[in-house]
Order: C-alpha cells, then sequence, then structure tokens
RNA sequence: GCCGAAGUGGCGGAAUUGGCAGACGCGCUGGAUUCAAAAUCCAGUGUCCGUAAAGGACGUGAGGGUUCGAGUCCCUCCUUCGGCACCA
C-alpha cells in the first residue's frame, strides 16, 4: 500500500540534497545567474534542550524565499551556524565538572541533526561556530579594529556607496595630538590615545554579589538582594571594556531610513538611542565667602576665553532640554556618584552626604528609577550662582539624577519640571514660575497629580502656581526675553551663553557605551596585555596583540569555578597563558575579562560568506558581492541590542575600509512568537480551597475541587501588587485573594458573547496563551512532531497558522489538518490502492480543461504573489483550493500537476520531490525554472456580480464578464428579489464598478 | 504614565486596500464506505426569525461620523499583547 509515507521519503530526499550538495553555493555565480540573494536566519544558540517550534517558523520562511529564489534562477546564500559562548554552557560545564566545548560540541550535533530532519536548504559548507579558532581569531581581530580607531565627529569623507557623511572612525596614528601632551612624553601620548579608543577601560559600577561570588546583570537585581537566592548585591567599580557605541549614535539613527525594516522595530532603536538637544551650561559655584567679585571674574574671564571643553573646578556643567527656563533654576542636583560631590559638600552636611551615598551605592539601576518612590536627597552645603540673574541657589545631590546621562548634574526648575517639582515639594526648595501656558491649556494628568492646593504649607503663597506646568508657553520673570515664546527663546539664550562662553549648543543621547566585558571563563579572550612595573603592579599602559599572533586561546587545563572574589575567573589562568614579556623586556599580564556573548554575533553574517579564509576575515570582492544580507528574519527580541551592535560594528569597519555597505541588513522581517495551545482558567476563592497555602504560587488547583459557590468571576477579580512586590489576584468586590483553577476545554463554553463555565454559566473564565516554557508544561517539541506528522507538515502547518509577523498559538489539530491536505497531495497523483507505488490512472498526458488551465494560471498567479509578499498562509491555502478541485477531476493532467508540484516544493520539499520523481524527472526539482501564470488564461466569460439596492446585496447575477452598465442594470431589473425592492421607489442614481458590483439607490 | 501592535464565527485566520464579510484549515453535525473501527469521500455549518424552503433582520471590541457603499477612512472610548519607564 503505497501512502504517504514520511518516514521513508524525507530521510531519503535529506540525504540525497547532502550526498550531490544541491545546495552547496560557490561564490562565484552560475552564468544564468539573475543576481545574488543573502537570505539569513538570526543566529541561534545552540542550548541543551534542543530546538523548540519557535525557531523553524522563521527558518521555515526563510527557506522558502531561497528555494523560491534559486527557481527563479537567483543565486542563493542561505548559511547556519552556531552562537556558542555564553553563560549557560560555562555554568553547564561548572555542575557537571566537564569543559563547556562537549556540551556545546553535543548541543550543535542535536541542533544539526534537527534542522536537517526539517530539510533546509542550508549550505552547510559554510556552517561555522563562534567557537571556532578560525572564527574568533577574526572576532578578536575585529576588537583589534575597534581599539585602534577613534572617532573624528569633524571628519567630512564620501564612503563606496557614494554618499558624503560627517564623522568617521579613523586609526588611532592619526589622532592628533596636543602640544600640552606631547610635552608630557611618550606615556602620556600613549594615555591620551587610549583615552581616545573606541574600545576603552573604565572604572564601570557592576552588581557585585559575594555570597554568590558573581556580578550580576541589572535585571537579576531585585530590591538590592540577588534574584536568585536572596543574597546582598553591592554595587562595586570595577575595571571594564567599553565600546564607544554613542560615538555612533547619530548615524545609528539617521540610517535606519536607508533600511527597509519595519517601522515599529526602527522606532524601538530610535527610543533606544534616544537623541535629545538642548543647552550645556555651566555654574559657578560660590565660595564660603559670598565672593561676587570671584563671580564676576569668572564671568569676564570667559567672554574672552569662550566655552571650555571641560570646566574649570569651580564650575559645574549641566545638560538642560529647556534653557528657556534657566531663572526659574532654584537648585541644582548632582547625581552622588558626581566627581565634585566630595569636594562641594560642607564639614556639618558630610555624614548625611557620605550616608546618602552609600545608600545609593547598594542601590541597582533599576530600583533608583522605581517611579513609584519618593523623591530622596541631601543637601551638599555649598551653593552655585545662576548665570543669568547672579542668584546663589543649593546644590544638593539625590538619586533621581543619573551621572550616567548628560553631565550627571541639573539645574533643577521645578516650576516646569515634573521631577524637580516633586523634589522641591518634598524639601520645601523655592519654585519660580517662569513660563506662562498657552490660554486654552488643560494640564496633563501628571500635573494634575502633582497639584498642591490643598497642601497648607504652599496655600499662602502669592502669585503661586498650585501645579508644574511641563509643557511649552511664553517666557514671564525672565529679565529681557518675558515675552518670548518657549521656541525663540530657546535659541536666542542658547546662542546669548555661547557668545558670553557660558554655555553652547548640546546633543544627549540616552544610548549608554557599551559595557563590553564580562567576568566568565566561555568568551573570546581579549588580544590586549597590560604592562607590569618591576613590583608586577599594572602601570596602566597597555598593548594589543599584532594580527598575526591571533587567535589568543582560553587555557584548557584549568578551573574556572566561581573563586569568590569579583576578579574574572581568568586571574587564576595557568602562569605562562597569563603572563610574558615584551620583546622590550617589559613584563605583560593578559586581559582577564572575557567577551560578552554579543561579540560573537556581530558579525557572523559576513564570515558566512567567507568562512575559510585564512588571510582575512573576509575577501573584499566576495564582501562586495553578497552583501548586505537581503532578508534577515529573526524575533523582536533582538530588536535592539543585537541588531543595533551589528550595526555599530558593521559601520566602524566600513569606516575603516573593510566592508562596502553602510548596513548590514537591508530587510529585516521578525516573526512572531508562537505561544502553547489556549488556556481556561477560572478563580476561586483561596480560603475555600482547604491544602492550598497562600504562599504556594506554583501549585494548580483542579476544578473538582473547587466548591460550587467559591468561584468568583474574571470580570470580579483583579490583580494587586503585594507587599513582597509580587501580584495575586483578588475579587474586586471583597479583596478577598483568589487562586488560578486550571479548567479543561470540555468545561467552558460560550454564551452571550463571555467564556463561562458549562456547570455555573455566572462565571467567567480566561481564555489565554502563554509563553511556551518548561514550568508551563506545553512545550511542543518539533522531533515528537516530524515522528508522529511529518516534517512537511511541520513546516506548513508553521507557515500556515498565520502571518509570519504574527504571536500566534500552536494548536496541534492544525498540524493534522496540513497533514491531510499533503496526503490528498499524494493521492492526486499516486495510485494508493496498487501493491507498487506508481501514478494514478487518472494522471494523464490529457490537456487541461478551460476550467483546470484558468485554476492552473490563477494559482501560480496567486501564490507568487503570496510568496513575494512573504504572505505564506495565504499561499497555503491556493495551493489547498487547487488540490481541492483537481481532486475530485477525472483526468488530472499532468501539465497541471506538474506546475502545481513546483509551487508546493518550497513549502513541503519532500514530498515534492518524491512526486516529482515519480512523474519521471530524474533530476531534483530545486532548480527547476518557476512556473510563469499568463494573464490571458485567467479570463472568464462570465461573472457573477452582486446587486445591491441602497448598499444592500439584494441578488446576485451572471452577466458577461465585458457587460457595460446598461447590460448590468437590465439583467439586474430582471430579478425578482430586486425587482421587489425597486417596486415603488424612484431610482436616485446607480454606482456600477464594472465586473465587481452594482448598487442601485433608490429613495421613497 | 509614554510609545508601538492588535481586537473579525466555537478556534487559527481570509478579504485585490473603500465594493459579495467569514477564503483556506480546525472543530462540530449528518451521510457514504466498513462486520466494526481507523483512514477516506460527500453534504452542511456566523447569529436570530422562518418550515431544514423562499425570504428577511442583525453581524468585524464599544459609541459616533464621512460615503451610494466602511472590517477597511475620521473622532471618542474599552480590552489584550509588546517595548520603554526619574534620560533633565
Amino acid at each position: 500500500m503505497p501512502r504517504y509515507d514520511p518516514q521513508r521519503i524525507e530521510p531519503k530526499w535529506q540525504a540525497y540534497w547532502d550526498e550531490r550538495g544541491t545546495f552547496t553555493t560557490p561564490n562565484a555565480p552560475p552564468e544564468d545567474s539573475k543576481g545574488k540573494l543573502y537570505v539569513l536566519d538570526m543566529f541561534p544558540y545552540p542550548s541543551g534542550s534542543g530546538l523548540h517550534v519557535g525557531h523553524p517558523e522563521g527558518y521555515t520562511a526563510t527557506d522558502i524565499i531561497c528555494r523560491y529564489g534559486r527557481m527563479r534562477g537567483k543565486h542563493v546564500l542561505h548559511p547556519m551556524g552556531w552562537d556558542a559562548f555564553g553563560l549557560p554552557a560555562e555554568q553547564h560545564a561548572i555542575r557537571t565538572k566537564t569543559h563547556p566545548r562537549t556540551a556545546v560540541q553535543e548541543n550543535i550535533a542535536t541542533f544539526r541533526r534537527q534542522l536537517k530532519m526539517l530539510g533546509f536548504s542550508y549550505d552547510w559548507s559554510r556552517e561555522l561556530s563562534t567557537t571556532d579558532e578560525n572564527y574568533f581569531r577574526w572576532t578578536q581581530w575585529i576588537f583589534l579594529q575597534l581599539f585602534d580607531t577613534w572617532y573624528d565627529p569633524e571628519c567630512e569623507w564620501t564612503g563606496p556607496d557614494g554618499k558624503t557623511r560627517t564623522g568617521r572612525g579613523r586609526p588611532i596614528s592619526e589622532l592628533p595630538i596636543p602640544d600640552k601632551v606631547r610635552a608630557g612624553g611618550d606615556r602620556a601620548v600613549r594615555l591620551y590615545q587610549d583615552r581616545h579608543r573606541l574600545a576603552y577601560i573604565s572604572e564601570a559600577p557592576v552588581n557585585w554579589c559575594p555570597k554568590l561570588g558573581t556580578v550580576l546583570a541589572n535585571e537579576e537585581v531585585i530590591d538590592g538582594k540577588s534574584e536568585r537566592g536572596g543574597h546582598p548585591v553591592v554595587r562595586i567599580p570595577l575595571r571594564q571594556w567599553m565600546l564607544r557605541i554613542r560615538k555612533y549614535a547619530d548615524r545609528l539613527l539617521s540610517e535606519l531610513d536607508a533600511v527597509d525594516w519595519p517601522e515599529s522595530i526602527k522606532l524601538l532603536q530610535r527610543n533606544w538611542i534616544g537623541r535629545s538637544t538642548g543647552a550645556e551650561v555651566d555654574f559657578f559655584v560660590a565660595g564660603p565667602e559670598s565672593a561676587d567679585s570671584a563671580f564676576e571674574a569668572w564671568t569676564s574671564a570667559r567672554e574672552t576665553s569662550g566655552f571650555p571643553s571641560e570646566p574649570e573646578e569651580n564650575v559645574l556643567r549641566v545638560y538642560t532640554t529647556r534653557p528657556d527656563t534657566l531663572y526659574g533654576a532654584t537648585y541644582m542636583v548632582l547625581a552622588p556618584e558626581h566627581p565634585l560631590v566630595d569636594r562641594l559638600t560642607t564639614a556639618d552636611q558630610r555624614t548625611a552626604v557620605d550616608d546618602y551615598r552609600e545608600q545609593a551605592a547598594r542601590k541597582s539601576d533599576l530600583d533608583r528609577t522605581d517611579l513609584a518612590r519618593e523623591k530622596t536627597g541631601v543637601f551638599t552645603g555649598s551653593f552655585a550662582i545662576n548665570p543669568v540673574n547672579s542668584e546663589r541657589i543649593p546644590i544638593w545631590i539625590a538619586d533621581y539624577v543619573l551621572v550616567s546621562y548628560g553631565t550627571g548634574a541639573i539645574m533643577a526648575v521645578p516650576a516646569h519640571d515634573l521631577r524637580d517639582w516633586e523634589f522641591a515639594v518634598q524639601f520645601e526648595l523655592p519654585i519660580t514660575t517662569v513660563v506662562a501656558p498657552p490660554d486654552d491649556y488643560q494640564p496633563t494628568k501628571e500635573e494634575q497629580a502633582l497639584d498642591v492646593s490643598h497642601d497648607p504649607r504652599f496655600s499662602d503663597q502669592p502669585g503661586f502656581s498650585p501645579r508644574p506646568f511641563a509643557g511649552t508657553g511664553t517666557a514671564v520673570n525672565s529679565g529681557g526675553y518675558d515675552g518670548l515664546s518657549t521656541q525663540e527663546f530657546k535659541q536666542r539664550i542658547t546662542a546669548d551663553l555661547a557668545a558670553q562662553g557660558l554655555g553652547r549648543e548640546a546633543v544627549n543621547y540616552r544610548l549608554r557605551d557599551w559595557l563590553f566585558s564580562r567576568q566568565h571563563y566561555w568568551g573570546e579572550p581579549f588580544p590586549i596585555w597590560h604592562e607590569l612595573d618591576e613590583a608586577g603592579n599594572p602601570t596602566g599602559l597597555m598593548r594589543a596583540d599584532a594580527p598575526e599572533e591571533l587567535p589568543v586561546r582560553l587555557p584548557e587545563e584549568f578551573d574556572f569555578t566561581p573563586h569568590g572574589r569579583p576578579e574574572p575567573p581568568l586571574d587564576d589562568a595557568p602562569d605562562d597563558w597569563l603572563y610574558k614579556t615584551g620583546d622590550d623586556g617589559v613584563r605583560l599580564k593578559r586581559e582577564t575579562n572575557s567577551m560578552p556573548q554579543w561579540a560573537g554575533s556581530c558579525w557572523y553574517y559576513l564570515r558566512f560568506c567567507d568562512p575559510d579564509n585564512s588571510e582575512r576575515f573576509i575577501d573584499p570582492d566576495v564582501e562586495n558581492y553578497w552583501m548586505p544580507v537581503d532578508v534577515y528574519i529573526g524575533g523582536v527580541e533582538h530588536a535592539v541590542l543585537h541588531l543595533l551592535y551589528a550595526r555599530f560594528w558593521h559601520k566602524v569597519l566600513f569606516d575603516r575600509g573593510h566592508v562596502s555597505t553602510p548596513e548590514p541588513f537591508q530587510r529585516l522581517v521578525n516573526q512572531g512568537m508562537i505561544l502553547g495551545a489556549p488556556e481556561f482558567t477560572g478563580y476561586a476563592l483561596a480560603e475555600t480551597i482547604g491544602h492550598a497555602s497562600s504562599d504556594d504560587e506554583e501549585q494548580v488547583v483542579r476544578a473538582d475541587e473547587v466548591a460550587p459557590d467559591a468561584w468568583v468571576s474574571v470580570e470580579d477579580s483583579a490583580t494587586k501588587a503585594l507587599d513582597s512586590g509580587e501580584e495575586a489576584r483578588v475579587q474586586k468586590s471583597t479583596g478577598k485573594r483568589l487562586l488560578p483553577v486550571s479548567i479543561d476545554p470540555d468545561g467552558v463554553e460560550k454564551r452571550e458573547g463571555r467564556l463561562v463555565l458549562k456547570d455555573h454559566p455566572s462565571i467567567g473564565v480566561e481564555s489565554r496563551a502563554f509563553k511556551m516554557s518548561k514550568s508551563r508544561g506545553n512545550i511542543v517539541n518539533p522531533d515528537a512532531v516530524v515522528a508522529d506528522y511529518s516534517a512537511d507538515a511541520l513546516r506548513m502547518y508553521e507557515m500556515f497558522m498565520g502571518p509570519l509577523e504574527q504571536v500566534k498559538p500552536w494548536n496541534m489539530s492544525g498540524v493534522e489538518g496540513v497533514f491531510r491536505f499533503l496526503g490528498r497531495v499524494w493521492r492526486m497523483v499516486v495510485d494508493e490502492r496498487a501493491d507498487e507505488l506508481g501514478i494514478a490512472d487518472a494522471v494523464q498526458n490529457a490537456p487541461l480543461t478551460a476550467d483546470q488551465e484558468r485554476l492552473l494560471h490563477q494559482t501560480i498567479k496567486d501564490v507568487t504573489g503570496d510568496i513575494e509578499k512573504l504572505s505564506f498562509n495565504t499561499a497555503i491555502s491556493r495551493l489547498m483550493e487547487f488540490t481541492n478541485v483537481m481532486t475530485a477531476c477525472d483526468v488530472r493532467p499532468r501539465a497541471a500537476l506538474e506546475p502545481f508540484l513546483l509551487l508546493l516544493s518550497p513549502f513541503a520539499p519532500h514530498i515534492a520531490e518524491e512526486l516529482w520523481e515519480l512523474l519521471g524527472h530524474a533530476n531534483s526539482l530545486a532548480y527547476e525554472p518557476w512556473p510563469a501564470h499568463d494573464e490571458a488564461k485567467l479570463a472568464t466569460d462570465e461573472v457573477e456580480i452582486p446587486v445591491q439596492v441602497n448598499g444592500k446585496v439584494r441578488a446576485r447575477i451572471l452577466v458577461p464578464a465585458k457587460a457595460d452598465q446598461a447590460a448590468v442594470e437590465q439583467a439586474a431589473r430582471a430579478d425578482e428579489t430586486v425587482a421587489k425592492n425597486l417596486a415603488g421607489k424612484q431610482i436616485v442614481k446607480t454606482i456600477f464598478v464594472p465586473g465587481r458590483m452594482l448598487n442601485i439607490v433608490v429613495r421613497g
């Protein structure tokens, strides 16, 4: 019985493609090539649990694009590889006392097997892993490029793309050295260069958890304690490598315009970069004696010197987007970590300031920025002088000011900034209104929320506005600037301050420089040495490995379990790895941080083009041919970090002349996440569930454990934040605690538009699909789907579920549906009742009937158009329609079936190849020309069109396709129902859309 | 709070961009085949009125508007999901 037998045909064709190298792609284009097409999947991390059904979603989409592309004569590059450095492998290795490479190799083998099992047309000869020496050698080489580059914001130049830009990454040897620095000697010059490199070292605060012996990411710290175990976490400064991505912020922003990405992703990146424009303004710090003379001396000195690149010791520089509110600045705030805090703190404020700074250090960034928190801060005891009105204003420190943004200091304008207002109200600092809102102004919700009309502390102040105003308006109380609009005022005062040497226009970015080092073993080592003095202490100078000395390998025989100190584990590496003596006799110690996982995935798309090159990271001609990536598909979770980091590296390589395109990924598509099957949840009063303790979140209550009167409808439930920070369900009406109850789909029905319990129809329940997760137990394993159905069915179902970009729930009976479709396709060609595998009698070398011909051409047209639009779900439904009609035909001409198999092949390549072979073709259909449709064959003689009366469809009539309005109207009036609706009415007008519809508008 | 995406049958989703709402698939109902089942095939399936006909009313999250005509365009609101969240 030759049934559709995927277990036989799928391995057969996978072996066929492998053995013949069907999808191996040489870099030289074939003679009749219609151009290159580089289609890339986002680099997977080969986790221990193998492929997830989310992976094949994007991979099937790219595979369809590639298979279609090849059949259209494109020279297709479609590679796959592994992003295999990273923490999970290291932690697994520590647990199992093995080398991470062992687990990584096993995981890669699993991933590769699973991907091959799904029949993806990758060119496996280009496979690579970030952990291959041949790969990370060049990752280190690119790092050296970053290390060797400084950013010249003034440089105007024309790139290989023909566009002229201002600002360029240039070799560090071209960095102009100021005479003052040069006078300081070789050491001073080298330190000056090191400060300007795109890769530089800085002391950055990290979350150090002594108990766990590790550094934690911000997300892993809650309430000053580690997320796991609840151990205390301290912020300590640690020597870290940073990459100066901020220098590229403007280009990362503006060059987004040129790529073909979803607008929503571009917006995410724009917001992440967060460009703002405003001004930097210098405030003179008032001495202990109210020295007006010192201030005057300073301002007049500034008039001649202009605005310096670094402020003097007794000057505070602030950044503001609202220089027009300068007259309203009534105090200043520094971040607790601001370097000037020590000097500004007076003796009697010392204890308070130190205490506050220590507290702030203990908090993670996440806690500090918790919006719900009350404002805190401490007065330093010092005063500054407002440059526009010479007023003395107090200088505070507060953690609502971040040291990493702007200059780490602000001028506080409480009347026109909500945060400053809150702080000023809290500490009873003066508030001066300097902007009048427009006449028709309605306060925003936030402004209203801060209203202090009923606060007795402020009630008796004359002319006091009881709430802040953060919008734009007209200047008041601002000296000679009164009456100006915010817009004009900003420009005027920025220019005036610049003329006086007190300020300048400034741009700021939310984007921070990229913290590029990790205190872990399993990552790329830095190709950097630190110079040591005779006592073995670092001198602060460093030198890079020469490119030909790469790769720098990890020490193999070495115990990297955490040692309880914040230094990286590599600090304990064997001496022959850790130390060497330079040619000049200087003792050197290796950099012991390692690179983050992002590093390897920043440039893999380049290496795929030329994976075996041992001379260069990529050959320039090869790069020029394949780049940019034409289609890049992956999950939204990489919308910001990976895509921003990769773009940044690419632009540095572009500036240094190593790549020819300014952007790496021309077109980006984000596949939507696949969720688990929808689940129903009801709620019941916790107190009625006998065994349930209210702390036990994990426990599942079964519906049969719930007493009939213990149910609470979803509509009467709400989530409430508990004191512990967790969230709980409570009954709205009583506030009583509720527990979720998992409900079997059979126990639920829909009544009057709401989902209710079948047994208690007054109780509403919730239906929701959740992210697949181990703890929820709703993970679908691709291996099982392939075993129970087929790879072709899995591929088709993933595409048939809905639009690629959309989030959608998994449903196993949907797989069943496409599997049945594949069975119908099989029987459309194969005689299943014969003993031997053979073609069905109905399949003949007969000419197509007119209907069959029209169907075929319509299917070709629709499927082709849908693939072009990446609308794979509708393409599949067109293939199903074809099959439904064709299987009902007693004669099924080969001339219809063969093009159909070609159309099917990108989606379900195994069955398509098998049937193609069965129809007598000796070679794979992978490079058969894609069918073309003939527009003339689509035409029909007659069309059915709807007839509307006043926009309501009253009848459908059959008319000749080319019938004119008069003919159609006549036919319409002849229809009984239409006639009835027209009877006794006056026809006002008639709308006719040829071939589509007729609408008769009547009155009376 | 701000920004973004989305709300269409019992379910996943279609709808040439303002022109027949519900393609295709799942599920369900009935039938054929079968000793029986699986598999397969055929028919039906938005809701309501009507007689399982003819015919009609309603119907794309809610309310309003534009239009001969609105799932599609405009305004107000609701819900869900995602991102950001003291960035001066």
